[in-house]
DNA sequence: CCAGAATCCTACGCCGATGTAGGAAAAAGA
DNA sequence: TCTTTTTCCTACATCGGCGTAGGATTCTGG
């Protein structure tokens, strides 16, 4: 059985790559064992079972354990940004506060559905202490880049009052809304569509910074 | 320098406690290390130096790790549900629901900034998987709580319509909005009181969930 | 004041994960 | 085909955290 089921078995000497060429494959397998079983069982023998090749192997890719997340962190954090800087774009069209809400959380959710892996390590939450702060980088990246939206754009179409002082406070609710929709949309709901979703999301969280 | 400075110096010997009087303390060192450096940081031999005493004395309390930390959460879930408790009741007085809203978030976030390590925790994310279960399932209790306040509450003021299919969907964003709540709260926000800053959310969530 | 009990501390063995060295197998080149 | 190079695998040493045994110290009751 050299497919398949990966049980503790005897396995099949891997494949002749080459650093270069398994970098990204170990990268993928750590990207699922996160996702399974969290950040934190991101070890390198678990990447390497995970991968079917032994742990010398990534070592070959990655100086060490921590530099493998971190790359891993690195690649998944640029998918993001490409998928946000799309639904940002969806939203340009048009000039009608609700319909940009409810296009952008729509094109965001019908994306993030269809790599739940990348998403869902957003939501894990940071693990061990040598990660924290390259996580909360990321996460603050992500803080900045939305200010930097919903700042203006609150100003063109409202004129919010005393926005320096709210807007913080309203990127954290804005953040923590994509954080639910996310949920939303990974876990339970089956009978929901991207669409669906995030139309009725859109709708309400614009509500909520309409007058704001 | 029996008192302050913990270098890794020459320890005093540790007053004789007894396991029933040290237990509590044991609880507050390990919520003091969750907080400065995550849950994964909760180790014996961190909870034991953060107190001043040596791993034995804490193995005297609790069987092992796990034991521990599910104690840990045990209680501070425990106060953490008072708290809820107390926030809800102090809107019963009122019958305008937006009221209900703000002065809701208003107790909660006063009180919630009176025990601010509790609640980070909440904030800080799964660590390794043996507490993981047991994580969830706390957060699971909250889910369950905000659905059985949230459902009714929306039944009554405005007959929402097609409410069952709702719901979960509006407790994930409501749970997800006391979060942003909350680290605005504990986090940067130093030019917000809880009275200011529940007056503002509750208002702008309160206005998500009207329509809805 | 002294025996006995309760409590704390030192010291140990164990296990899982890290990171490394050297030999075996596969690919590449002559 | 035979040699050289690249890549993978087995085996090892190390480190940190877990959990325990037994001696040292402090409290307690007579």
């Amino acid at each position: 059985m050299p497919t398949s089921t990966r049980t503790t078995a005897e396995r099949v000497r891997a494949a002749h790559l080459g650093p270069d060429r398994r970098r990204p494959q170990v990268l993928d397998a750590a990207l699922q064992v996160a996702v399974k079983r969290g950040l934190g069982a991101v070890t390198v023998g678990a990447v390497a079972e995970e991968l079917g090749v032994t742990r010398p192997v990534v070592y070959a890719c990655f100086a060490d354990r921590v530099q493998m997340i971190e790359a891993l962190l690195d690649r998944e954090q640029h998918r993001l940004a490409d998928v946000v800087v799309q639904a940002l774009r969806s939203t340009g069209v048009s000039d009608d506060p609700e319909q940009a809400f409810v296009t952008g959380f729509q094109t965001w959710l019908r994306l993030a559905g269809e790599q739940p892996g990348t998403w869902r390590l957003l939501l894990a939450g940071q693990p061990d202490p040598a990660i924290r702060e390259r996580f909360d980088a990321g996460r603050a990246a992500f803080t900045q880049q939305a200010a930097a939206w919903i700042g203006p754009a609150m100003q063109r179409w409202w004129h919010t009052e005393d926005l320096d002082r709210k807007l913080p406070v309203l990127v954290e609710l804005f953040l923590s809304s994509c954080e639910a929709a996310l949920r939303s949309m990974l876990d339970g709901a089956d009978d929901w569509t991207p669409e669906e979703l995030g139309e009725f999301l859109g709708r309400a969280i614009h509500r909520a910074f309409r007058d704001a």
